[in-house]
DNA sequence: GTGAAAGCGCTAACAA
DNA sequence: TTGTTAGCGCTTTCAC
């Protein structure tokens, strides 16, 4: 059996209640007392029983963590990041994939809610309708995604392809293609808002080449509208896409990037690993981790302010072997 | 406040007792009465208090999940197979990363242990002696190491390399290089083992390489070691180092599969994002984490066979572009 | 088959 | 500053 604060209290010799206040609000305990109550509990080993401490707390030590599918590159980063931070906050993750499926989210939340104090959302699928239900629930914070009233940690989609679009207009390019994502998805929307912004300010032309798989295969998907459309440089939704892009391209032998530049958005590890490298839009992952776990403590911690606080974090334009100066347009063979 | 058991039982008109009975136990509670609780139980919403359950059973209805680095291709895979299977067996998953520090482990195990009811350690880093004291601690389960007594999941290793060395001697490759991973790495030596088997048996040369970091970087560190040897294939401890090695080869002007063949481990998703794609042992990650979880599970059940038993999962070779018969030596130019 | 009662380990009033 | 008491929500004897 493990030792229970009783046993520590008897071997202290003073009350359980003691202890718990040495272990839990010190400075509400004698000195002396403190130390030696302490003493004996390290001594014994004593581990507290969370699930007790939980029923009469209601606060269960854990955060949980929703999020569509870990094997996206893009989620263990953040992963990473988010069970850093919260267990520096001696709070644990509870993770859960929901495997890209919307209609399982709100289920999982509800599910979710009852044994965490706060649940941190990310790029969450599910319609905006559930999404207000699922943060009613509880302390909750979105990452990737915005709701009214909702405390949210978002990528600041606007000022990245701002950078994007004003490093190709460097370059000479005129006209850009944007190879999208899932309609559905909040970021792609936000992505796209921000090169038709920036290209109106850089005077580009910008083409969407239609919505594509987030996924390599779907740069494979793409690449016919690349080639038919007229643009000499292409944007992706993500680095998955870009990658997928680009080797569809050298299939055809259009090089990279004289004929074509592409650029992605994420900085996964593989866009340096991929040859020629890609340009892409570095996102600071870990600090969205860091943010999205401060959120929710804060929340925690009692409330927060109205409006609910929305972290914007910056992106950075990573330059590397798939942008350059327009070439000849390929020359669509096939 | 959240619906408690008393609330459906009142709605119910029967006694609390009865609710957690017809919940937990169904057959030892009258059929009518079991379905009007269940369906009050259902209407109200009732969700059980999983702190109060746990302190009474001792069972918290959730697993440890220890890992070195999430951001890891190998692991996300892992994680969410475990994920999957254990919710499906209605448990949570907590997952812990140890940043690949070998000292934390310990005593992350120590503070998980006593909140979940089983403890998964995947690539354990510690020493065999902490290993055995943190299996003692409770049930637990390796994934990708073994110890003594303790149940494990393993990669056969060995049968993987023969069919690598396999495949590369019927290619008319004699000399095989090796591009190891850290030293301290359990696989790393079980793969060492499986090759020199295989080498032996199929009457190819060996040569060890070294000990390279496992990683992208650890490939571009391994390329020098490559060219000095007389090996025309090259075996690498993982995709990662497979990728690097490949990179660094392309910088050097060396053609693959031309001048080098080389061969990774685990079919990362990079492996068929590289040109030429990786060929690679591919391992069932998916298949690992479900034998994991129904390994701890029958852990928790009560018991487990003496010995302890291990499962063996087996790779299957995924030939792409790396590897073809041996032609010309690369010159080292440089 | 069902209910009453006890108690898991802890914290939080309330007293002293 | 410390101890006493009650009770969080649930399961599990033990009666009936």
């Amino acid at each position: 059996m493990a030792v229970t604060i009783t046993d520590v209290a008897r071997a202290a010799g003073v009350s359980p209640s003691t202890v718990s206040r040495a272990l839990t609000v010190p400075e509400k305990v004698g000195a002396s007392t403190r130390e030696r109550v302490l003493r004996v509990a390290e001594h014994l080993g004593y581990q507290p029983n969370r699930a007790a401490r939980a029923l009469i707390t209601g606060r269960t030590g854990s955060l949980g963590l929703l999020l569509p599918d870990l094997a996206n590159p893009f989620f263990p980063r953040l992963v990473r990041a988010i069970q850093h931070h919260a267990h520096r906050a001696d709070q644990r993750v509870l993770m859960m994939d929901t495997d890209e499926d919307p209609a399982v989210e709100p289920a999982l939340v509800r599910s979710l809610t009852e044994q965490v104090d706060g649940l941190i959302l990310c790029s969450p699928r599910m319609r905006p309708h559930d999404l207000r239900e699922a943060a009613a629930l509880g302390p909750t914070v979105l990452v990737n995604r915005t709701a009214p009233d909702v405390p949210a940690v978002v990528f600041d989609d606007l000022g990245g392809m701002r950078q994007i679009v004003e490093h190709l207009a460097g370059l000479g390019h005129a006209r850009i293609g944007f190879a999208g994502g899932p309609r559905l998805s909040w970021s792609n929307g936000q992505r796209l808002r921000g090169l038709r912004e920036a290209s109106a300010e850089f005077g580009v032309q910008l083409t969407e080449l239609g919505h594509f798989p987030p996924s390599f295969d779907g740069g494979h998907v793409a690449v016919e509208a690349v080639l038919l459309s007229e643009a000499t440089a292409v944007v992706t939704f993500n680095d998955l896409v870009a990658v997928g892009l680009c080797h569809a391209l050298a299939e055809r032998r259009v090089r990279i990037p004289d004929e074509i530049s592409v650029v992605g958005i994420d900085d996964i590890d593989v866009a340096g690993m991929v040859q020629p490298a890609l340009t892409t839009l570095a996102l600071r992952i870990e600090s969205a981790g860091r943010a999205a776990v401060e959120l929710a403590l804060e929340l925690l911690a009692g409330g927060v302010a109205r409006p609910a606080p929305q972290v914007r974090i910056p992106g950075d334009l990573v330059v590397r072997g798939t942008t350059a100066p327009p070439g000849p347009r390929p020359t669509p063979s096939e």
